[in-house]
DNA sequence: ACCATCACG
DNA sequence: ACGTACGTGATGGTA
């Protein structure tokens, strides 16, 4: 006798991943689901020993019953994404059990189910379904048995039509009626209102059918009656949408749906993977044959976690010598009001957890001193993050030897991310959960107990450990050694001495500043209603642009992926037609300057201190920049007068200090002169002339005072196009000049400067190559589109193998000579302080009594900070503020 | 969560 | 013929 199993897969899961908690492994991925599936596949296996089995699964997500009724399945929650992450995992998985699976477009697994126990009835073979949806009971037949999931799916109730009529007292057909009058919210299925499974039961006990109790609706009383009769037709709707289709268009190939047992090292690997141990021991998958040796880390169970209390701190304290590694419970995206939870501390095979209220106990002092002594190597991740946050507990963090973050970062800037757990399995370091794993995020969020820290915790330090010894080796491989160790890794305590130094902002000022704005802005809102004809929100540019387009008629220039294009450089382009636009350009203008630069300023100014305090990520730009967050400081106005205005925010931390910026000038074309050896433009550097008034002369063939505005414009243009990895169409636009005039340029200044368009040509072929490109101090990126067929990713790839060798030098400069201010700084026992850097600039705030040796020790620093074949030039300014220091 | 927009170098 | 400038972060609106 054949017998088929038939699992609802998508039923079966939800039921599976409602029932278990949540278990996740190491990496992260969520298992519940797959481990509910797992053991109820295996007991199935035991129970119905089936010679066939198939899975069915919802394909797409429009099906017939939509067509019928828009209504089908809405209001359904959206599936958690934690499960959603498991359906791929769940299809491998039943691969693995050797088990067939199927879906088609169009059909619900119902329908597939439906259908194939209707060619099993035909053809002679047992079946059973097994299924969370008590629709399912509809196709229960003499060879057909329903098995519903109870309890999750930890039990199985077998339904046979005798079970159904002992449960129901109907027929296995009348479930349709049953839905059809009570409905069925989680299908949102209407069903006749107050209606519920007792009203309907004893309406088809005593009619039979939705149809006959319709026809009898007469015999009915009162509000029962009422509701039937003017719902009939929902009723007859819903028992449409709960009758299972059998008529999909499918074969019974039995052949294929045959079951001959699971794939065992298939299922072993994805065991171990899932980190679902005891079921690997269960059924021996072990160390069978084909199958690979466990993976165990036997390193990591060997660890033994202490938990650190003030008794036992002496323990560690003896054995700090032998520290090899250290991790920070660090929380919060911004380390300046993050939590510390405590640290572990890796010595030999113990990992000890400290507690972050014990290591600020007086007890702890000698963790303390160990922790701020520079001259004790240290090995964590994210130095700089943990720096930060330890500051602020007023704990200092010296001696940082190496950072994995660090040198990930370094091997490969391009990578999603440099979290321990991405670079512990990127180099096969051990598993790591991520942050998010053990804490949660958002409204989830919730600090577990210490046990669960602890043991972390030791996971951390150690894969932190074994990443040192495997990107120390790496990095030298690459020659970046020095790269790492004389600049980006000094350049991190920098960074944290600068952030929590912080910057005083005037909030007084700000506020008053703002109220300007909102009577300028409340003015131009008011014009805005009158010119439209109506009020609407200015902000939403899908009111805009019906308000711009439809209503004004105004002419469509761009349009973006979900509607009209409203962005400036279309409202310019519109203002000849009507005035409304300039308004609304003025507006967008002052509301940013409003919301990001005077609301979003203020929110971040620390009452206590009155300053503000940005942190700089090191590990996220491609290039070897930083980006500076909570809040951007490197996107300060400073283009338009009004918004430059905000700059006078920005004053001294001490009274009668001033405020010095220094910042290169022309330092991207002038690494390019240098990279590119290109003669005529380091000549250009060296004449000392304006570099873009001397390429417009040099393009044009013209002398120094034919040189009008235009030409300088259009040569800066074309400067900025080199430096981006140029293209006509992209110089078009900018210049707003047709493509062709556009090459006519590039074309021009490539014979003025061949070495630059060599330089070029070279850096797309050296990326080609070797797959990766440099800068000056070795930094690389790895460009692999460089190949691909996509003329859209390549042509990125080549532009990006022009640009980053550029911008990155650039940085690479400018983080040298932070580091070499730093350490002039302290060196001369100098009080100023290293406040911000954008860029090109850095900024400071001085005592009146050393802003002479400023003056002269900050640019000589930044122009010697690299020795290139033209001169760097560095502008220093001064002034009461940010926005007198111009 | 994603998009469009806009601030900077 | 393809369809774009390089690198970031914050905001408000919308789905």
């Amino acid at each position: 006798m054949r017998k088929l199993v038939v699992i609802d897969g998508n039923s079966v899961a939800y039921r599976a991943f409602f029932a278990l908690p949540a278990l996740s492994n190491s990496s992260g991925l969520h298992t519940g689901a797959v481990y509910g599936m797992t053991t109820m596949l295996l007991r199935l296996i035991e129970e119905e020993k089936p010679t066939h089995f198939l899975a069915a699964f919802d394909a797409g997500k429009v099906t017939f019953r939509h067509s019928q009724y828009g209504e089908y399945k809405g209001g359904r929650q959206k599936t958690p994404p934690e499960l959603s992450e498991q359906f791929p995992v769940i299809r491998n998985l039943i691969e693995a059990m050797g088990i067939r699976q199927f879906e088609l477009e169009g059909y619900e697994a119902d329908d597939i189910i439906g259908t194939i126990t209707k060619l099993a009835e035909q053809d002679d073979v047992q079946a059973v379904v097994v299924t969370g949806d008590k629709d399912m009971l509809q196709l229960a037949s003499e060879r057909v048995t329903i098995a519903l999931t109870r309890k999750g799916v930890s039990e199985i109730e077998r339904f046979d039509p005798a079970h159904i009529r002992e449960v129901y007292n109907l027929a296995p057909d009348q479930i349709r009626d049953l839905k059809g009058l009570m409905g069925d919210a989680s299908d949102n299925i209407p069903g006749v209102p107050g209606v519920g499974e007792k009203t309907a039961l004893k309406l088809l006990h005593e009619y039979g059918t939705v149809e006959q109790v319709l026809a009898h609706v007469d015999e009915l009383k009162g509000k029962l009656r009422e509701n039937i009769a003017n719902h009939a037709d929902d009723a007859r709707m819903s028992k449409e949408l709960a009758t299972i289709f059998r008529e999909v268009p499918m074969e019974a190939d039995w052949d294929a749906l045959r079951f001959a047992g699971p794939d065992k090292p298939k299922l072993a690997e994805l065991f171990r993977k899932l980190e679902f141990r005891s079921l690997i021991d269960k059924l021996d998958l072990g160390g069978g044959a084909g199958a690979e040796p466990a993976e165990s880390d036997e390193q990591e169970e060997a660890l033994e976690v202490v938990r650190v209390t003030a008794d036992r701190l002496g323990d560690l304290v003896k054995r700090l010598g032998e520290v090899k590694a250290f991790a920070a419970e660090v929380t919060g995206d911004n380390p300046h009001t993050g939590d510390v939870h405590g640290l572990t501390f890796l010595a030999g095979q113990t990992a000890y957890y400290v507690p972050f209220g014990l290591l600020a106990s007086d007890e702890a002092s000698a963790l303390r001193e160990w922790l701020a002594d520079p001259e004790i190597p240290k090995i964590t991740h994210d130095a700089h993050r943990t720096e930060v946050a330890l500051h602020w507990r007023g704990l200092p963090l010296r001696g940082v030897a190496f950072c994995t973050m660090l040198a990930g970062y370094l091997l490969d800037p391009t990578e999603a991310g440099h979290t321990l757990g991405l670079l512990a399995r990127k180099y096969e370091c051990g598993s790591v959960p991520e942050n998010e794993d053990v804490y949660g995020k958002g409204a989830k969020f919730k600090v577990p107990d210490e046990q669960t820290l602890a043991a972390f915790g030791a996971r951390r330090a150690l894969a932190i450990s074994r990443l040192e010894s495997k990107l120390s080796e790496l990095l030298k491989q690459n020659g970046m050694e020095s790269l790492y160790h004389e600049l980006e890794l000094p350049l991190s305590g920098r960074l944290a001495a600068m952030e929590t130094t912080g910057v005083r902002v005037d909030a007084g000022a700000l506020e008053a500043y703002g109220e300007e704005l909102k009577q300028s802005i409340a003015r131009l809102e008011k014009d805005i209603y009158e010119l439209a004809g109506t009020e609407f929100n200015i902000g939403s540019t899908k009111q805009l642009g019906e308000i711009l387009f439809d209503k004004l008629k105004l002419p469509v220039v761009k349009k973006t992926k979900t509607g009209y294009s409203t962005d400036a450089e279309v409202l310019e382009k519109l203002e000849p037609y009507h005035d409304i636009v300039k308004h609304i350009l003025h507006y967008r203008q002052l509301t940013k300057l409003q919301s990001t630069y005077i609301e979003g300023l203020l929110k971040e100014v620390r009452p206590e201190t009155g300053k503000i305090h940005t942190y700089y990520q090191q590990t996220i730009a491609a290039t070897g920049r930083l980006s500076s967050q909570f809040p951007n400081l490197q996107n300060i106005p400073i283009r338009l007068e009004e918004g430059r205005k905000i700059r006078r925010v920005f004053v001294p931390s001490e009274p009668g200090w001033v405020i010095l910026a220094a910042d290169y000038s022309q330092i991207e074309l002038r690494v390019l002169a240098h990279i590119s050896g290109d003669e005529g433009l380091k000549e250009a550097f060296r004449t000392g002339l304006d570099v873009h008034t001397k390429t417009a002369m040099d393009v044009f063939g013209v002398s120094e005072d034919q040189v009008d505005a235009n030409m300088r414009r259009q040569a800066k243009a074309v400067n900025f196009g080199i430096v981006y990895g140029i293209s006509g169409f992209g110089l078009s636009r900018n210049l707003d000049i047709s493509p062709k005039e556009a090459e006519a340029f590039i074309k021009q200044y490539y014979e003025t400067f061949p070495g630059v368009r060599a330089y070029m040509d070279n850096i797309v072929a050296t990326a080609r190559e070797q797959g990766y490109v440099t800068t000056l101090l070795n930094r690389r990126r790895y460009l692999p589109e460089i190949k691909a067929s996509n003329f859209n990713l390549r042509s990125f790839a080549e532009r990006t193998a022009m640009n980053t060798p550029i911008q990155g030098t650039a940085a690479d400069i400018i983080k040298l000579a932070m580091v070499k201010i730093a350490d002039r700084l302290e060196s001369e026992g100098l009080s100023s302080r290293m406040l911000l850097t954008v860029h090109d600039e850095l900024v400071f705030e001085v005592p009146p009594d050393e802003l002479e040796t400023m003056k002269r020790l900050v640019p000589e620093v930044m122009e010697s900070a690299l020795e290139l074949d033209v001169p760097l030039k560095v502008d220093v300014s001064w002034g009461d503020n940010w926005y007198e220091a111009k």
